[in-house]
DNA sequence: TTATTTGTTGCTCTACATTTC
DNA sequence: AGAAATGTAGAGCAACAAATA
């Protein structure tokens, strides 16, 4: 019997207790995950402490842990010890960015890359067709990519600074692909990840799906902050770290070289496995003056090295590069068997045949260029005080004041003809007061719709 | 304090009391995974029940349950209830298949598909190339693959008795790929998939990587035996329910119409998710006169049915179509974008192409000729008694005597000159007395190297 | 600074189910 | 048929850790 009526006390949530069945930890989660869905529980509301719903549905309160645990486990809800548990900002839906259909709608949303260059790519494919090896390319052998893709991929990242051999790097499909496999490889469910506050959406997704939880580390203008990851793993068993150290997805931000030793130090010190997604090389090594290498360099037997042609030659040849230490090795080979058994050699190889040609490096010319003009249009709209971030980032994070929710702004955005993403989508924990938008310059037809879908932005944001 | 000494107690594993660290639970599953990796543990071998270790460590014997439980989610070792915990026989190596660097050495193992086809392929890559609309196969959109692609797909799938419409496919990338998807989509670290006793390794790996543990179904010549998956399914909570009816692979079982009948009235009743690899489609549906349709037709609402183009086009086009019940689609669809983003759309085109311009069906009849061919120069070599299994199946499931441990008769046959995969490889749980090999008819360059490869291994069985 | 609130983790207890003898 | 052996699962207890006032 509990001690107390409850009937009068302010509790955010009270699930009935004839509603509850054994075993009462499964049942109370699923009580909660459909208030949840259903949308009785707004993100943000904090939920009664464990011992207090203990006490009122007359139970240990160590059995809401466990309910509170299948949720969080799920992303519905976090929780932060001494503060309370709170319903996610994301919680039921999902956050997974993808090019859907749109009718009338100019897309600032999902992050394209300039498909004007295609044009080139299509010769080469014709080129890859006259090949007398073409027959070579349709059967099983050669899983992580066949000897002499897998050398041009070397020739590539070499101009980004990566140094490494035919046994250390594989062949695999995009970005999204290589996150996958690496998390697949390296880690387990319940192992810890530690990310910027602000990162990659369909990573945030992808690891839930794992149910690896991200650890947010707080970050400054020259990238993630050493003590705050420092004190994160001292406190949590951390496992990894997730790093766009080039150029932050949302937020631009370019870590400085001296942050990135910084950060190498404190991930060597806990040991940590590094997944670095390198997607912007292309427009950072060699471009910004002070830049001087990827952390890949810092740390090689202990990261994951992504580098994909998505943005830098063309998204929809699903290629990219991962290089690795020699500890990770069949690790990671494993789960490109299992996930893949192979990527497309047809794509590898106009990739390969593009690298070689030195078309690759005519395309990137063009997609700086073209990203050149859409930020200097950007900037005609949306003069920022200070330049921050990356100066030729393919998107804009734009700060905004905190108006509505932001999957509400979003649909209002749609509503005046323009689809943009809200920052919570990018959120990798709790909330912030801060709130941005996410602007891609690089996904309309041409530079003029950019011109007025950022015209329509700024009337909207007034 | 244990009450007895077990010094002198015949038990199969003492881990040092000295050794444990708190958490106890924790440090006996890293001693036992050790001793496991490290060949001190041999599969099979019997661990002591959870009270008597717990006794000899002095603790509460649900602790050892814990630890027993950590290795047993990562498919190190598998329990049953009344008779005792044994050492999995899959345990320490990894069982996926994948087409590595073998020379002087004939390819028994992997199953490739008559790859003399290509050239069939490799024209319709010229065809496609000179489509005016090569450009819009290198952008972003359409990430479950351009409607024209999934009608051709829809096309495709019909002949094989599939009707379903563009919202419930989408085209992935192979069928291990569309297998990674349904997993992540649809299952959670901790979920039991009932699955034959014998299965796809590839699956038996992923499913050890996603956490979710295998429930192996004995099964007779018609496939799984129905009465068998309803006990399993009273006893374990089981979600979801793996099968190849057309063709199983390894066993080359083609399940009966009756028996799917009976086993799809099994799946309603415990409101599993049928996860139906067809593969092999293409040699059933049309050729064997009784076969009636897919399992897919009977449970719609709560089944994924993938089909694979590998085997019966080209392996290096990495493309399958996956059809689902309209209740599935959210997720599916969601794992895909987090999976893969897209499937490569040039790939898919090229196997479009194929399709309408008839030449799949070509390269099927030019496949299934290679196929009878193979079979009946196995069936010299290794007459069988009664013809079992599926006629034209790409491999052969064949009965040996229980010689050596299946690794090292691996290793043996490799000395020999031939790459032959023994059925340890593909038990998707206890071990049993009998032992197969799996002989692939499909990846030998010709017919004559069959031949010879196939005389090798009938002088080393004697 | 310290006490309080709140969440986390590991271990134990109890009830129960299945298999074997 | 019933007892013993063996594994499973939920819930409770206690020690601890972090945040906050």
């Amino acid at each position: 019997m509990p001690v107390n009526s409850f009937d009068n006390y302010p509790m955010s949530w009270k699930p009935e207790r004839k509603a509850l069945k054994r075993p009462f930890y499964e049942s109370i989660a699923t009580l909660l995950e459909e208030d949840i869905k259903n949308g009785y529980l707004a993100p943000g509301t904090k939920l009664p402490p464990q011992r207090e719903l203990a006490d009122f549905l007359d139970l240990n309160f160590t059995t809401i842990t466990r309910a509170y645990k299948v949720c969080k486990i799920k992303g519905l809800i976090y929780a932060v010890t001494g503060k309370g548990t709170f319903v996610s900002p994301s919680a039921a839906r999902s956050i997974t960015i993808s090019r859907d259909k749109m009718t009338n709608c100019i897309d600032l949303g999902l992050v394209a890359s300039f498909e004007e260059t295609n044009e080139i790519v299509a010769e080469a494919i014709q080129q890859v067709t006259n090949k007398h090896y073409l027959e070579q390319l349709l059967n099983y052998n050669d899983p992580t990519g066949i000897p002499h893709q897998k050398t041009a991929g070397l020739n590539w990242m070499k101009s980004l600074g990566i140094q490494t051999d035919q046994e250390h790097i594989s062949i695999v499909s995009g970005a999204q692909n290589a996150l996958a496999v690496s998390l697949t490889a390296l880690f387990e469910p319940g192992n810890r990840i530690a990310t910027d506050l602000y990162t990659y959406s369909n990573f945030i997704d992808l690891a839930k799906m794992h149910q690896i939880q991200l650890v947010p580390i707080l970050g400054d203008e020259y990238g993630m902050l050493p003590n705050e990851l420092d004190k994160q793993c001292t406190q949590l068993n951390i496992h990894g770290i997730f790093l766009i150290p080039s150029c932050c997805n949302p937020t631009t931000i370019m870590m400085s070289d001296v942050r990135k030793k910084e950060i190498a130090e404190v991930i060597r010190k806990h040991r940590l496995l590094l997944i670095e997604d390198d997607i912007h090389a292309f427009m950072t090594a060699g471009m910004i003056s002070d830049y001087q290498e990827p952390m890949f360099n810092l740390l090689p037997e202990q990261s994951v090295y992504i580098c994909s042609t998505s943005k830098s030659i063309c998204s929809g040849l699903r290629v990219a590069y991962i290089a690795y230490g020699d500890a990770l090795r069949e690790k990671i080979l494993q789960a490109i068997f299992t996930i893949n058994v192979k990527t497309s050699s047809f794509d590898a190889e106009v990739v390969t045949e593009l690298i070689l040609s030195g078309k690759a490096h005519d395309i990137v010319s063009r997609k700086k260029q073209l990203a050149q003009s859409a930020n200097d249009i950007y900037s005609e709209y949306f003069p920022e005080k200070e330049l921050n971030g990356h100066p030729l980032s393919f998107y804009r994070w734009l700060s905004i004041k905190n108006l509505n929710d932001g999957l509400q702004m979003e649909t209002d955005l749609k509503k005046h003809g323009i689809r943009v993403f809200h920052s919570d989508r990018f959120l990798s924990g709790s909330t912030t007061p801060n709130k941005y938008l996410r602007v891609a310059l690089s996904s309309t037809k041409s530079l003029d719709e950019l011109k007025t879908g950022l015209e329509r932005l700024k009337n909207y944001l007034g």
